[in-house]
Formats: C-alpha cells, sequence, structure tokens
RNA sequence: CGGGGUGUAGCGCAGGCUGGUAGCGCGCGUCGUUCGGGACGACGAGGUCGCAGGUUCGAAUCCUGUCACCCCGACCA
C-alpha cells in the first residue's frame, strides 16, 4: 500500500487523524483511518529497505565513512554490552580465561593451513607498510615490510603459535581461551550488523589431550550459544551440524544454531568448531602424553558476532520500529514525565525520581531492573515514539493526575503504541519482574510460532521447488521458510540446489523431532538417514 | 567482481532534457499559544548541489574521470 509508506513523509497527522498533505495524494478519505507507523517501507513492503530504517530509527548504529564499518552508537553498544556480559560470565564459569592476541597476522601463519586460506584468502585486508610521506602533499605510504600482514579475519592462526609455545605437557591441557575483538573481512556487499568489514565478536580457541574432551566442548560451547539466544535474546534456534559444503574452512566438524527472521529466511548466529588436528599440525601444537609420546593437540574454535544483533532486530521488530526482549534492552523501563503545566514539573519529577529508584531496587534473574527517567524538554508524543523505535520493553507516565490516585500509566512494548494502561504505583513496581519476564517470554513464543508455522516437511522435489520459487520471478515477495526433508546427497548436489532455488542446507538438527527417522532422499532417492533443514539464508 | 540504481540543508525529496549562480516537507533554534501526546502560529539558522577535471562569459544542470552508498548475483559470522 503506497499511501501507506508516504504516510510518514507528512508524519503530521494531527489528534483528529487528518493529513496533512492531501494535496500530493488527492483526496483519499479512507486514508485518514488507514494505521500509522514509524518505520517506512514495512516489512511487508521492502524488508531489507525496512530493516535499515529500523537500525537508524532505533539508533543502534550507522554508516560510517569507512567503506563496509559501522559506527555502533551508544544504544547499539549498550545492547552489545549486555550480551557480552552474559556470555563471558558463562565463558568464565566453563572454565575459559580471556587473553588478548594481535591484530596483526603474519601473511605465512594463514599459509600453514591450506583449507583455511582458501577460505578467506579472498577476504583479507593486507597490510604492507608501516610509514608514511609526503609527496606532492599527499600522504603515501613508504616503507615496505618484508612480510605484509594481514588483519585478523579471524584468529586460529596466530592463537595457534601461541598455543604450541604454551603447550609442552598433558598436564598444560585443556587449554581455555577465549578473546574479545574486532575482526575484518573484506566483505563484498556490507549490511550494517549482518555483513560487515569489521565486526566485534568473541572467539574461544581450546587445545585439549584427547579428541573426546575437544568434541566435548565443542557441543558445550555450542549448547552455550542454543541457551542464550533461546533465554537472553529470546530467539528460538535450530542447533544442529553443518554438511561438508557449509563448513569453517579447516574443521572437521561445524556446528551451528540457526534462526529464523520475520522474512523466513535463515540466519547463522554463533558456530563451534572441532578443529581435529588440522590446526595443532599446523602450527606445532604438540605435547609429551601420558605414555611419554609426542602428541598434536584436538583443538576447537567457537564464535558469535555484534550479527547476533542483526538477528535479534529481524527476528522481533515491527512496523514501528525495534522490538528489545527484556534481558538485553540497555534501557529496560524508560519513565516519561507528563507536565502539562510548568508548577506540575517539581512534583510530578520528584514522583519519577521515586519510582525509579523503588524500580532500581527490583530486579530481573538477579540484576537490578534498568530505569532512565527522560527529563528532555519534548513534546510527550515525540519523546513516546523515540522510546517505540528504540524498542524499550517499558514505558511508565506520570503526570499530575497520576500523582492524585497514586497510579501509573504503563504501556508496553509488545502491544500496541497506544495500548496504556493505568495501574496502582505499588503494583507497577511488584509487577515490574513478571512484567518484563512476561514480555520476554512472549516474545521467544511469538518468534517460535512463526517459525513452526514457516516451517514444513517435504518430500517430492517437485513440492520443494514450488516451496521455494517466489511466485513473481521480478519482485520477489517474502515467501518460503524452513523445509524439512530427508537428504543423502553429496555437497555437488547442494551446490546445483543452491544455484537453482538460492537455498542451502542449513543444519543437520540435533533435535530427534526435527531429525526424524530414517527416509527416502528427496532428491537422489536414496536412504537417508534423517531431514535437514533447507532454508535461503543470510 | 558483474548487472541495475542513487548521490542537492540533519532526514525525505523536487529542480537537471530546454545551463544564468537553489527550493519544498519534516526536523532544528527563538518567542508565543497549546499540552496524558507523534500540536499550532510567527520569526529564524542551515547547502562551495559526492569529489576532480573539462566545455562555456556563466554548470546542481552538458562532457570525462573518480569515490561512496543502496538493490540483485557470486562470497561470507
Amino acid at each position: 500500500m503506497e499511501e501507506k509508506s508516504r504516510g510518514e513523509l507528512g508524519s503530521t497527522a494531527g489528534g483528529t487523524g487528518k493529513w496533512r498533505y492531501t494535496a500530493r495524494l488527492s483526496p483519499a478519505p479512507s486514508m485518514a483511518k488507514a494505521p500509522q507507523n514509524a518505520i517506512s517501507p514495512t516489512r511487508e513492503e521492502n524488508f531489507p529497505e525496512w530493516y535499515q530504517q529500523v537500525v537508524r530509527a532505533s539508533d543502534l548504529a550507522e554508516n560510517s565513512e569507512v567503506r563496509g564499518c559501522m559506527v555502533i552508537k551508544p544504544w547499539g553498544y549498550g545492547l552489545w554490552e549486555l550480551i557480552q556480559r552474559q556470555l563471558d560470565e558463562w565463558f568464565k564459569a566453563t572454565g575459559h580465561k580471556n587473553a588478548y592476541f594481535p591484530l596483526l597476522i603474519p601473511v605465512s601463519y594463514l599459509e600453514k593451513e591450506a583449507t583455511h586460506v582458501e577460505g578467506f584468502a579472498t577476504e583479507c585486508a593486507v597490510v604492507t607498510h608501516h610509514r608514511l610521506e609526503l609527496k606532492d602533499g599527499k600522504m603515501v605510504p613508504a616503507g615496505e615490510l618484508t612480510e605484509p600482514y594481514v588483519i585478523r579475519p579471524t584468529s586460529e592462526t596466530i592463537i595457534g603459535a601461541a598455543f604450541a609455545r604454551w603447550v609442552q605437557s598433558y598436564r598444560d591441557l585443556p587449554l581455555l581461551i577465549n578473546q574479545w575483538a574486532n575482526v575484518m573481512r573484506w566483505e563484498m556487499r556490507p549490511r550494517l550488523f549482518l555483513r560487515t568489514a569489521e565486526f566485534l565478536w568473541q572467539e574461544g580457541h581450546t587445545a585439549h589431550e584427547t579428541a573426546e574432551e575437544a568434541m566435548e566442548e565443542t557441543t558445550r560451547m555450542h549448547e552455550v550459544y542454543e541457551r542464550f539466544l533461546t533465554d537472553h535474546l529470546a530467539v528460538p534456534v535450530i542447533a544442529g551440524e553443518k554438511t561438508e559444503a557449509e563448513r569453517f574452512p579447516g574443521a572437521l566438524n561445524t556446528f551451528t544454531v540457526e534462526a529464523m527472521v520475520q522474512d523466513r529466511k535463515a540466519i547463522q548466529a554463533g558456530t563451534s568448531h572441532f578443529l581435529g588436528q588440522n590446526f595443532s599440525k599446523a602450527a606445532g601444537i604438540e605435547f609429551e602424553g601420558r605414555e611419554s609420546r609426542r602428541e598434536f593437540a584436538w583443538t576447537t574454535s567457537w564464535g558469535v558476532s555484534t550479527r547476533l544483533i542483526g538477528t535479534l532486530l529481524m527476528a522481533h521488530s515491527d512496523d514501528d520500529g525495534l522490538v528489545l526482549p527484556p534481558r538485553v534492552a540497555p534501557t529496560q523501563v524508560v519513565i516519561l514525565p507528563v507536565t502539562p503545566k510548568p508548577e506540575h514539573e517539581g512534583p510530578v519529577l520528584e514522583a519519577c525520581e521515586r519510582l525509579a529508584a523503588e524500580l532500581g531496587q527490583q530486579r530481573l534473574h538477579g540484576d537490578p531492573v534498568r530505569v532512565e527517567i527522560d527529563r528532555r524538554d519534548l513534546g510527550g508524543g515525540v519523546k513516546n515514539w523515540e522510546w517505540i523505535k528504540k524498542g524499550v520493553p517499558l514505558r511508565l507516565e506520570i503526570g499530575p493526575r497520576d500523582l492524585e490516585s497514586g497510579s501509573v500509566a504503563l504501556a508496553r512494548r509488545d502491544r500496541g503504541p497506544k495500548e496504556k494502561q493505568f495501574l496502582p504505583l505499588a503494583e507497577v513496581v511488584s509487577g515490574i519482574e513478571a512484567t518484563l519476564q512476561e514480555i520476554q517470554d512472549g516474545l521467544l513464543a511469538r518468534a517460535l510460532a512463526f517459525r513452526e508455522e514457516h516451517t514444513v516437511e517435504i518430500a517430492s522435489m517437485d513440492e520443494f521447488r514450488k516451496f521455494f520459487t517466489p511466485a513473481k520471478a521480478d519482485k520477489p515477495e517474502i515467501h518460503g521458510g524452513f523445509a524439512l526433508v530427508h537428504w543423502a546427497g553429496s555437497a555437488e548436489d547442494e551446490e546445483a540446489l543452491q544455484q537453482e532455488l538460492k537455498v542451502t542446507v542449513r543444519c543437520i538438527p540435533k533435535d530427534p523431532a526435527l531429525r526424524g527417522g530414517p527416509g527416502t532422499c528427496v532428491l537422489t532417492g536414496k536412504p537417508a538417514e534423517g531431514r535437514v533443514v533447507f532454508a535461503k539464508s543470510y
């Protein structure tokens, strides 16, 4: 509906819902009743554009002057800090320690693991000089390095080199290290949070005495990610293993958590790799074993990135902007003072302070509730919409009438923008934890229902093609979803399907209910052990 | 890297074919009127029209080059 998207341009509907710039749209009485939303275009109209508009409207981040790189603004960084804090706590709880390794990696390090180089070579930024000189008014690189460095696209090689020094004996194992860092991958098509040239992430790297222990570690961290996405980001995921075609370069097994976002595509939200002895052989991570034999360590690596923010956004947000699950909302409750007349200001603000203090005493999962009072001298409506667009879970308003009645107006981000309840103050305070948790659970339930609605079991290639072929080739609408199919195809077969339909095997699900029993491969007709998840993906 | 598109005030855009030194809406500032709501009025600030060359008396407008961004594709957390 074109009118709807135009609606934002004027955005000056009066209290009666009249549109001001009717000249352009010609008289259309029905327009007066068109629902207003803060983001244009809507998800339905143009999903990729909607995504960018939400990033902007919510003040999470902006494109920078550096190609493919973003400026993460305080609201976005606050979100990242909360993600970091929880994961970091769990990494520590599972025995890991943080460390930091160099940003620059000698090219020769990369060459050590053949598959690994192949995987990353095309997206490396290379540092070749160490000095600038002024020539004709321009600074030009001088002092060429004898060996170029790459800016880390990931740190397996340089951490491997350190591990080789640190590990002498089986007594030095397991070695459990995590690094919070930025990495750079020269992507061809950057998109804020989803695929930027520079991004923030966490990379765990561990070395173990036996394959079994390393595999246990891989699984353990895979489960940490699954739990984090589910319980904190309220994003349901399908946990499973990647097929050979989708594996991390150099890994023996790659495990993934795959989420479905609102355009029904899949997004890989976290990965955990069992690296076998590939990297320890390449880097020389050897130790003296219990039987006095030299052995190569078994290593793992695992990571999540700022892509989690993009995932979260696409999973929950609506046509009014971002919707944040309370557990990762930098501000969980915003208090908006309503001061119709200047003389209201004193008492109202005072009441807001008291309320903020009381709410700050309440806890959600052990953390004090994060409350903010928005004292800015701005129109109430404007202020309100700003917080809606930023996705704050709860908005509380206190005005003169509330002072008299001891009430508070409460509006939830998971309900309509105009819906609000007037509740007794004490009830709001004592019920805050339950309300926040209810929103958290509601978002998860809604996302799960959405995924289930768009997940189908498919038993024939006809159906399969139909499911993944948009009705209009020129303007592909939102369609498809997750297809559960029996699969026994090869990497070549996957490649062919990717060419034809732009779909890939997202994972071999570990959940027995999704995996199912033996069957017949939808493509080759060969016996298949179970089902896999096919989808288009980010 | 291939195909398409766009770069004009913070944001969204008009103007460009038919060259004469910039305009609209929102936002922003001040004042006033409003006020449980994305208000209204008055006045006002803000742009070397992505950048660099060229053609011309004169370029946002024509030509060449270049950069950036967006969409589609190949690649990827």
